[in-house]
DNA sequence: ATAAAAATACCTAAAAATCAGGAGAAAAAA
DNA sequence: TTTTTTCTCCTGATTTTTAGGTATTTTTAT
C-alpha cells in the first residue's frame, strides 16, 4: 500500500511540528505539510493530490465544519481527521455531519492516533475513546432539564418551525388561534426562551425537533 | 467473557426471528427475548440485565430517538445498535446523538451485523459501510441548495436564534434596527422561509447554525 | 480602476407575536 | 373519585416582525 500523503492544519505551528514528529516514522504516513489557515491548504490541494488531513476545527479564517465541505468538494475522496481541544458534541457531530472521518481530542495518545489513522483509511468513522463517552454521554441540560411537552404543544411546535402563524395552525388543527396563542405563551416558559426563533433553536439543541 | 445478554426490538416479527437465527449460532451473543415495541422493552429493563439492544427505529408506540434515551436512562451501560431501513442522515444521526452506538441498515450483511456487534461491545461506534456513505456524502440540496450567508447575515443570524429583537441586536451591534430588519427580509429571501422560526429550523436542518 | 457584492439606513402599513391577566371543560392520573 | 394536568377560549394593550419599496457608502473581486 503508498503511503498516506497526509496534511496537518492547524494553526499552532508547535502542533503541527508536533505531530510531524509523532507521525514521521509512521510506515503507511508521509507529511506533506503543515498549514495554518483554511485558505492554504484549499489552494495546497488544486494542484497536489492529499489523501488524509489532520484538521484543527478553530482556525483563523475559516470555520472547520465550512473547510470540512469546501474539503470535500475540492477532493471527495480525501480524508478528513479532526484533531481539536473541542469538546462540545455538537461541534463533534455537525464535522461529521460535514464530511469529517474522524474526531480525536488533542491529549490523545499516539497510539489513539495511530489507531483512528489506521481506520478511517480504511473507510470507517472513528473516534478517540473520550469523544466516544462526549457523544454518548446524554448531557445534563439535554436530557435533566427538559421541559416535558404534552402532546398538542409538540404538534403545535412543529408547525411553528414550519413557518406557520397561529391563524394557520389555528386552521390546520380546528381550534381558535387564541388557544393556539396560549400554547405558544406556554412552550416560551416552559422552555424559558424569549421567542420562537429562540424556541427553535432550543428544540433543536435538545433533539426535540 | 460472558456472552452479551442481547434483545431484539422491532416490531415485525420476522425480524426478531430472523435475527435470533442469525445470531443463534454466536459464542458471544445471547438472545434474552424479542420485543415488538418500546414500552415492553422498557418494562423487561426494569427486572432483567440486558447487555446489548438491536433496535429498529420505527415502532408503533414510542420513536426510536426518544427510546434510546429511555433506555439510556433505564441502563448506562446497555449498548444500542440500531438495525433500520431508514436512510436519512439526520435520523441516523440523531440516534447516535441520543445514545445509541451504531446504524446498521435492515440489508447489512450477517458479517457487517457480527462486526458492528462486536465493534460496540468494545465501546466503539460502528456503522456498516451503507451508512458511512450516506454520513460522509454531503446530500445536494445540502451542499447545493445551501444559501450563501455574509458575515453579518451569520452574525444576525445568530442573535435572532439567541431570541433577540431587531432593536436589541441594533445595540449589540452599533445599526440601526432598521439595518438589522433589512439583513432579516435578507435571510428570509435567501432561505426562502416565512418568518424567523422557520429560518432557525432550515438553519439548523442546513447545519449553518 | 471599475464593477459587483455587501452593508448600511430609511419609509409606510399591515400582520403577527408577545405580555399579562383569567377561567371553564375535558382528560388523565393518583 | 378526587385531584391535577391539559386543552380550550377570552380581553386588551403593546411590541415586533413582515412586506413592499429606495438609496448611499464600503468592501471585495476582476
Amino acid at each position: 500500500m503508498d503511503k498516506l500523503l497526509t496534511a496537518i492544519v492547524d494553526d499552532h505551528p508547535i502542533v503541527i511540528e508536533g505531530l510531524k514528529t509523532m507521525l514521521q516514522n509512521e510506515e503507511n504516513v508521509q507529511i506533506v505539510g503543515g498549514f495554518g489557515d483554511g485558505e492554504s491548504i484549499l489552494f495546497y490541494m488544486k494542484s497536489n493530490q492529499v489523501d488524509l488531513i489532520l484538521l484543527d476545527v478553530t482556525l483563523p479564517d475559516i470555520n472547520g465544519m465550512d473547510l470540512c465541505q469546501m474539503i470535500k468538494k475540492e477532493s471527495l475522496s480525501t480524508v478528513i481527521l479532526i484533531l481539536s481541544n473541542r469538546t462540545e458534541r455538537s461541534i463533534i457531530m455537525q464535522t461529521i455531519q460535514n464530511g469529517a472521518s474522524g474526531y480525536l481530542l488533542k491529549n490523545s495518545s499516539i497510539d489513539e492516533l495511530r489507531n483512528c489513522i489506521a481506520e478511517v483509511a480504511k473507510g470507517n468513522i472513528c473516534f478517540s475513546k473520550e469523544v466516544i463517552d462526549i457523544i454518548s454521554r446524554p448531557s445534563k441540560n439535554e436530557l435533566q432539564g427538559r421541559p416535558r411537552l404534552t402532546r398538542r404543544e409538540k404538534q403545535i411546535l412543529i408547525l411553528i418551525a414550519e413557518g406557520k402563524t397561529s391563524q394557520t395552525i389555528a386552521n390546520d388543527l380546528f381550534l381558535s388561534p387564541l388557544t393556539v396563542d396560549t400554547h405558544r405563551k406556554n412552550l416560551i416558559q416552559k422552555f424559558e426562551v424569549k421567542n420562537m426563533a429562540e424556541l427553535i433553536k432550543v428544540a433543536y439543541e435538545q433533539f426535540i425537533l
